[in-house]
DNA sequence: AAATCAGATGATAATAACTATCAAGTGATA
DNA sequence: TATCACTTGATAGTTATTATCATCTGATTT
């Protein structure tokens, strides 16, 4: 699910990280979005309450947020690492024309590997997801 | 399918694409890997024959082969893009603990989206690739 | 409430991967 | 074999990220 403010916040306090005011920053602006901002957003955004803070704590401190489970990534050719406040089970959808990312439930969903051909043995699998590209909807109707 | 060299130059030649030395070497490189080579990876390879060639070259190049359709890319977290000489459809394992890759062949699969929580609307999909992670055969015989 | 100190910060420089520019060179067609 | 649009190598620039390190500070202990 998408994390609320105080839902980041006792998360944060329950991993043991230490909550700096640049932390709690982080974690404000990217509980109040639906977006995927990069650490460049981010940093601006947090630099207007916090003017010194730089943009190698933004880094230090998101790798921190996503190592301990608090926030995911999602990561695009060429582009910026982006940061997800979403840290439940969803896929993505990348529009091709427009280039924006949308988050995707699935209600269901099944699939067999090819064991032959895909030489993984027995290789155990932790998690799956699935990255859809097409165009999104305004797109569509743009044209 | 892997391509084999030849058809690697029978598409470049139908796709119009020139064919240059470096071009040449790159593709008989990556017809006859399983691996998922970096730039970095195939620069060095193609030194060895041309010695004079530079990263710039390398990367416009497999851009181009990319743009042509000859060869796909494998982007992960962190890490410099991968060239992937197989373009059929296929899926990606990534091992956690080693980071090799393998490639994912599916026999079946299927998905329904939850257009509700999803907010992609009518969004037409074009294709979807998906990720898997875990532990591979050797890593798992190895602890 | 003050002392402690591991961990965090800002300043700064460095790195890695890629991209832009451009004069000179060259495949492929005519 | 002449032509020329496309390609190359050399080079500099860019962007996102990471490393280093002296100083500072949350949170636990006293």
């Amino acid at each position: 699910m998408t994390n609320s403010f105080d839902m980041l916040l006792d998360k944060a306090r329950t991993s043991g990280i230490r909550l700096t005011p640049q932390r709690m920053e982080l974690l404000r602006a990217l509980s109040e979005t639906t977006k995927h901002p990069t650490a460049d957003d981010l940093y601006r955004h947090v630099k207007r309450i916090l003017p010194s803070v730089t943009q190698a704590t933004i880094h230090r401190n998101l790798q921190e947020l996503v190592k301990a489970g608090l926030i995911a990534t999602l990561e695009r050719t060429g582009r910026p690492t982006q940061y997800d406040p979403t840290v439940d089970d969803h896929h993505h959808f990348v529009c091709r024309r427009c280039g924006r990312i949308f988050d995707v439930y699935l209600s269901h969903s099944e699939y067999r590997i090819d064991r032959r051909k895909s030489e993984l043995g027995d290789a155990s699998i932790d998690r799956f997801e699935i990255h859809f590209d097409g165009t999104c909807t305004d797109c569509l109707a743009s044209r």
